[in-house]
DNA sequence: CGCGCAACCGTATGCGCAACCGTATGCGCG
DNA sequence: CGCGCATACGGTTGCGCATACGGTTGCGCG
């Protein structure tokens, strides 16, 4: 272990000259600092940051706590936050949630054991524990895509508007002809999906669509329960004529089971969702859905985390970024309708 | 900030006694024990893993280093590993190398200033003073998905087989009648692109194709210089019948270059490639790939870490993985062969 | 020539913890 | 009764660093 001592011995100055001339912390004779330089390139000196953590109580360290990391989603945002954390002279602890509040408090523990600046987290379907224990220790924190109820915790909130975006998105389907329209819910509890089924049902509401209860089902976010929603919604005596899906990966699942059921999309079933694709337009059918400005997402969650650092007693802020509708061909042709973004793509 | 002489204030005992009822790590009476656990729970106590760590040594941390996390074949081997490095106890230090070796120095560096117990690293294409340094360090070290000349560094390596699978991919090729196959190949100096491309020129010799050295050309592993590459392939006086792409990204960007120049996959040229996509059934055309085992590479990766780091004096292992093709429809149809995995997805 | 002040540098301390070492107490046994 | 040993615990040190504080120059100026 090279330590700041075996600097100064090589150098033949004292270790807190050494401390300074790293940390530009006081002026330093010209020679002097050469030499230290010197010193520090032979020997192969790395400043230790666990030991200056301990002397500064700051570990220019930044906690990301989410579920699902290999969700393509999630991954874009991770790369937006991992680029801007660091941009601003931090690094990035990563530890996933798996979207169970169990495991989401240990991760938080986890983070604060290790003594984060700040952290960001997408709060799991009970978050209650976790926001305390966020709150005791005093941890600055900024809820990413998920809002949530934080009681007493002044965490900033950064996510997309949902409930408008996911009306559109049945003013769409409404606009193709569709009357009876299905909705497959995520995971109950999370704040997206309480907001997308709000969504879906002012949609419902304001284009006079049957309001049967039945048309909305649970999908639990991810793709195997989404496949079982869809295909008992399928299943039903009077089944939807169009689908609507509350994220990507529901989408996915919902496709799979219309293709197992033998039914085209758009054809015979429409399918649209939240939550855009890479390389989307190289689907067939091209997947008309709302996409999120993921990379914005993460780069202004880590900004607003940054700011919440600098000063803690920031009033919490809502940060709502636009979710936009992109018209592909997967709601039918049947009425074309205007005044939307077409997407430009090949056919 | 509740230290653990606060704790051991509170519950009357010595700091000495909380630290050893914490880490079981000597007999304690039953109701001291009792003590200063009601302690911690009362003053809601966290042990403080900074200090820890700077008296221990061990941070119990693993450095994450790769490029473009936000690559969805990144983002799922980076989810296998965080998996699997959080279940041996440790947490997952995340940070961007950016393929440019002056980065991924300072990225490692940053890793080695924090102290991590090992290092995950997906080489750029001039690793070597990264290699000095964290051979003068000792770090452990395991190298992700591309293999490099380590020199005297110990360090093991996971990936996949490079050569004989895109030979495969050419067999495939030349299969399907294809005698003027193109390779658009990676970013040069990376591990994977240097064996790509041999596995490419093996297939191009042994099934007889056209060598024309006009028909290799660097794709700069993205996908705008993919499409860029792809253009020029096509614009040649006597342009390829089929290409071959090397990574996900290329075959994306290649992909685009074809549609734009109005020219449809297969019917007009075959386009087949190195990796798999998410969802790559719900693509038109269904994308003739070499799939790797991404969950399993980032699993391995993790568990080898974990046994470098509990013996370092092992001698460097390789674990080839293997990748296995895939048959769809975007080489054509002109000759179907057999023996292959065929996808069972939906048409 | 000597004082003051700036420029430069070293000494010493403590961050919170693990662990070494030492002490006290109790108990069995010769 | 006293020795030896096991059990239970406390005092103390030092990990590597940043920083408060103090010391030593050297130079300008009256």
């Amino acid at each position: 272990m090279v330590t700041m001592q075996a600097v100064a011995r090589e150098a033949g100055v004292s270790q807190s000259t050494v401390s300074h001339v790293i940390n530009r912390t006081r002026a330093i004779a010209p020679e002097t600092e050469a030499a230290v330089w010197r010193a520090i390139h032979r020997t192969g000196y790395v400043n230790d940051s666990i030991a200056r953590s301990l002397r500064t109580g700051s570990t220019q360290t930044v906690g990301l706590a989410i579920a699902a990391i290999s969700n393509p989603f999630f991954a874009e945002v991770v790369g937006a936050i991992e680029r801007q954390v660091s941009a601003m002279g931090r690094t990035v602890l990563l530890v996933d949630t798996h979207d169970d509040p169990e495991r989401e408090l240990m991760a938080v523990q986890e983070l604060v054991a290790r003594r984060c600046d700040g952290i960001l987290l997408a709060p799991s379907a009970s978050p209650a524990r976790t926001f305390d224990l966020l709150e005791r220790r005093n941890v600055p924190t900024v809820l990413v895509d998920r809002f949530a109820d934080t009681g007493t915790l002044a965490a900033d909130s950064v996510g997309v508007h949902n409930v408008e975006p996911v009306a559109e998105l049945v003013d769409h389907v409404a606009g193709r002809g569709h009357t009876r329209v299905a909705f497959i819910a995520g995971l109950p509890g999370l704040g997206t999906s309480r907001e997308r089924l709000a969504g879906f049902e002012l949609g419902v509401q304001r284009n006079g669509l049957d309001p049967d209860p039945d048309l909305v089902v649970v999908g639990g976010s991810d793709e195997q329960s989404s496949y079982e929603a869809a295909s008992r919604l399928l299943g039903l005596a009077d089944p939807p004529s169009a689908i609507v899906a509350g994220n990507n990966a529901m989408t996915i699942g919902a496709m799979r089971a219309l293709s197992d059921l033998g039914l085209r999309v758009p054809e015979d079933v429409g399918l649209v969702g939240f939550d855009d694709f890479p390389w989307a337009t190289l689907f067939r059918p091209r997947l008309t859905v709302v996409a999120q400005p993921l990379t914005e997402l993460g780069t202004r969650a880590a900004t607003m985390l940054h700011e919440r650092i600098a000063d803690p007693s920031l009033p919490a802020r809502e940060v709502r970024l636009p979710a936009t509708l992109i018209v592909r061909d997967s709601a039918g042709h049947r009425t074309p309708d205007a005044g939307l973004t077409e997407d430009p793509s090949p056919p």
